[in-house]
DNA sequence: CCTACCGATCGGTAGG
DNA sequence: CCTACCGATCGGTAGG
């Protein structure tokens, strides 16, 4: 039967995806420079040379790790900001959907990626995440917008939405989840900062 | 004479530094792994081996350019905590000079390595590391204690201090020279957004 | 997907 | 600091 032979090519949508899932994890902890193929294949058990069955170089599969991270964070935060509600409540939806996928056991390793090893990405793939990355922007934008026209904040201007920005992707610095502090908890503590009770 | 021989050993002391400084460019835009010595090398017009006459390791160099790093922003926003003024003059100091060493021509290099390349550091320098950083962030834990006691923040706790350093440190990701902007004015544009008029 | 392998590169060193 | 070099490792490939 062919589930008993030694060398079996597994389903392969399913075995693409746990590489990239495992090259998340690794480029996360080590740097992509700093992970090796092997490391790679050796997290999904499979020999040096197989990783490249499934992608032509490295390279690729950094570029399917920051846009796999790109698409699930934008899906998120999307989605919260096409919800009804006050120009607050979207934004506070937005505000938690972004730090879920930050700081979840599997989102982490994606962000850590997307925000840490994008550099080494190759340029047609580096501006195929920029135009992702603007498309990411312009939901805060709006967002902060709307919090002006209903007198919540005083500045809404590009500045205000970088400095929220890094307030943001810094917990990935810092969250520990077991560190006392819900997600929920942080996303209601920079809300509180950010706009006039 | 000694000037006209082809290998003469310069001035070691700066002959280091020049290396230091190279290195944190080199780590800062290509990462401490997808930079080689021979890079560093040429950098300061050296041969491939010779970096090690002044370092013992890679990995030494990298521990030089963090410390380095550390000791120049401390020193720095130390001089601007420690003046006479109201908590509100201090803190305004406090924001300017971080951002100053953040995003200055030089230490921007040094800044970089520090926020993404720490990770790489062995264990011993880590630890040296934190140390330093744990005496960095009690200078502002500190400057948000006075600021709360005079009635201009609510909240000075541990996270609104990560907050704060996530929206300073992420300037590194965006602010560009001439883009517009003035170091002083995105410094008075945070302080703004974070203290009650 | 595995096996077997290649060329290139890398951190580091001995000897001067 | 340079020269000359080494052992190890790495991304990637051909053939099955």
């Amino acid at each position: 039967m062919a589930a008993s032979r030694k060398s079996v090519i597994k389903d392969e949508p399913n075995r693409r995806a746990e590489i990239v899932r495992a090259a998340s994890r690794l480029f996360a902890e080590k740097g992509y420079s700093a992970t090796t193929i092997r490391d790679i294949a050796k997290a999904v058990d499979m020999q040096s040379g197989s990783p490249f069955y499934h992608f032509k170089t490295k390279h690729d599969m950094l570029r399917a790790v920051v846009m796999e991270g790109m698409e699930i964070i934008t899906r998120a935060v999307g989605e919260a900001a096409a919800r009804d509600g006050t120009p607050r409540d979207i934004f506070d939806a937005m505000l938690l959907a972004h730090l879920e996928q930050l700081l979840a056991e599997d989102g982490r390793h994606f962000a850590a990626t997307l925000l840490h090893e994008s550099h080494h990405l190759e340029a047609a793939a580096l501006a195929e995440l920029i135009e992702q990355k603007d498309a990411y922007e312009a939901l805060w934008q709006k967002a902060l917008r709307e919090l002006k026209r209903s007198g919540e904040i005083e500045d809404d201007s590009h500045v205000t939405r970088l400095f929220l920005m890094g307030a943001l992707n810094w917990t990935v610095q810092w969250y520990r989840p077991n560190g006392g502090r819900t997600v929920k908890q942080i996303a209601r503590q920079i809300s509180g900062m950010l706009l006039k009770s």
